[in-house]
DNA sequence: CCTACCGATCGGTAGG
DNA sequence: CCTACCGATCGGTAGG
C-alpha cells in the first residue's frame, strides 16, 4: 500500500504505453523502498499473468475461465489481477497481442534462416512458412496463438481491429511465396482462396492435434505439402 | 395453448429418449385435456427453441449466451427453456445433434444423386462431398454445424462420446473416395492426414467466408478442388 | 409454460 | 497487491 510507484511505470512499458514522463517521476524515488512485501518481483509479474491467462482460456475458454482463476494460478487472490490489467479483455487482449507478435518474430526468423542457408525456392519457403507455423500452434507452451484463432469473439471491436493489423502483416509474408507457387504452376488454385483453405486445414489442426499422437510435426508438414502442392520434388 | 398430448411423445422421440411406454400412457388420456393452459401448441416449442439456440450459441457462443437470450428469442419466460430441456447444455447437445444428423442425410442425398445423374469418378465424389460440406457449413440457416464445430468444449464427455459417433459416421463417407483418390495418384499425402488437413480447411471457412462476400460456394468448391487434386481433368 | 424465487459466481472497485 | 465488498447475472427449481 506504500510505495511501489515504480510499478506503474514498468507496467505501462511492457504495455507500450509508458507516457513520455514515466521513468523520470520513477527515478525521482531515492534508494529502495522500505516497505517490501509489497514490493513484489517486478513487471514480470505482468508476464506471469499472460501466461497463465493463455494457458486457461485455450483449456478452458474466455467465457469460463474467471479471473479468479487466473489469479489462483498466479498464487494472487482474487482482485489482484486487476492492479495489472484494467478488465478481464484486456487481459485477452495481451495473450494474443503476444501471442502474433513472438509468431511473427519467429516466423520471420525462420524465413531469414532459411534464405541463409538451404535454398530458397517457393516450395523450400512455403514449407517453412508451413512448419514454423505448425510450431508456433502446436509446439510446447504454444496457447498463445489457439486463444488467438478461437477466442477472438470476446475482444472488442476496437481490439479487434487492433489485431487484425498483426495477422495482416504476418499472412503478408506468405503471399509472395503462395505467389510465386501459383506462377510455376505448382498451386492451381486462385491465391487469395489457397491461402484461406491451406491457414484453415493448418488452423484447424490445433483441435486435433495431440503431441502424443500418431503425427509428427515433421510429418504433418509434409503432409500438408504434399496435399497442396503439384509438382513436388522428390 | 390446446390439443397436443402427442407432444410429450413427440418431443421424446426427438431426442432419441422415449421410453418404451409413453406413446400408451399418452393414449390412455380420452379426448381433448379441459385444462388447456399448459396445453401449449405442441413439440412444435421444442424445435423453435433449439432452432434459436443456435442462432444465438453461433453468434454469441455457448457460454455468453444466457437461457434467458433463448427464452427471449421465442418469447418465452427465463424458466421455461427447463420445461423442454433439463439443463442449458442439454439444449446445445440438441443443437448439434440435430445439426449432425441432418447434414449425414443431406451429405447421403447428395451422394445419391450423384452416383445416379452424374457420373460416379472419385473426382466427382469429392467435389459433391466438398460441396454439401459448405452448404451444411455456410448455407442459409446453417448455424447448427458451425456450433457443433466451435462450442464441443462446453459438452459434457457423454455427449462428446455420442456426438464423436455421428461424427464419425459423418466422415466415414469421405474415406474411400480420398482412398480411391491416394489410390490413382490425385492426393498424395496420407488419407488420414489429407482428410483433417481437408476438413479444417473447410471447416476454417466458418471463419471468413461471408455470404455476400467475393467467393460463392462453388468458386469455394472449385478453389478447393484444385488445391487438393493433382490432375484436374479440364 | 409462468411466477417468484434461490444460491452461486462473476467482473470489478475502494481503500489501504 | 490484499481485504472486503457490491451489483449484476446466471442456471436452475418449486409450485401452480
Amino acid at each position: 500500500m506504500v510505495m511501489r510507484m515504480d510499478k506503474p511505470a514498468a507496467r505501462e512499458a511492457v504495455a507500450g504505453l509508458a507516457p513520455p514522463g514515466a521513468e523520470v517521476a520513477i527515478k525521482r524515488a531515492r534508494g529502495r523502498p522500505r516497505k517490501t512485501l509489497d514490493e513484489r518481483d517486478d513487471g514480470n509479474r505482468r508476464v506471469v499473468l499472460v501466461r497463465a491467462a493463455a494457458k486457461l482460456f485455450r483449456k478452458k475458454g474466455f467465457d469460463a475461465t474467471s479471473t479468479r482463476d487466473i489469479a489462483t494460478a498466479v498464487g494472487m487472490r482474487s482482485g489482484s489481477p486487476f492492479y495489472h490489467f484494467k478488465s478481464k479483455s484486456a487481459l485477452l487482449y495481451a495473450v494474443m497481442e503476444e501471442g502474433m507478435r513472438s509468431a511473427h518474430e519467429q516466423q520471420l526468423s525462420a524465413l531469414q534462416a532459411a534464405s541463409a542457408s538451404q535454398g530458397t525456392s517457393p516450395h523450400q519457403l512455403l514449407a517453412v512458412l508451413i512448419r514454423n507455423h505448425l510450431d508456433v500452434l502446436l509446439g510446447p507452451g504454444s496457447d498463445f496463438i489457439p486463444v488467438m484463432l478461437y477466442e477472438s469473439r470476446s475482444l472488442t471491436p476496437r481490439q479487434r481491429a487492433s489485431l487484425a493489423k498483426l495477422q495482416g502483416e504476418y499472412e503478408a509474408d506468405w503471399a509472395p511465396v503462395l505467389q510465386a507457387l501459383h506462377t510455376t504452376g505448382a498451386l492451381k488454385a486462385d491465391v487469395k482462396l489457397a491461402r484461406l483453405l491451406i491457414f484453415g486445414a493448418l488452423n484447424w489442426s490445433a483441435q486435433w492435434f495431440s503431441r502424443r499422437g500418431a503425427a509428427s510435426l515433421d510429418e504433418l508438414t509434409d503432409a500438408a505439402m504434399a496435399l497442396f502442392i503439384k509438382d513436388l520434388p522428390p
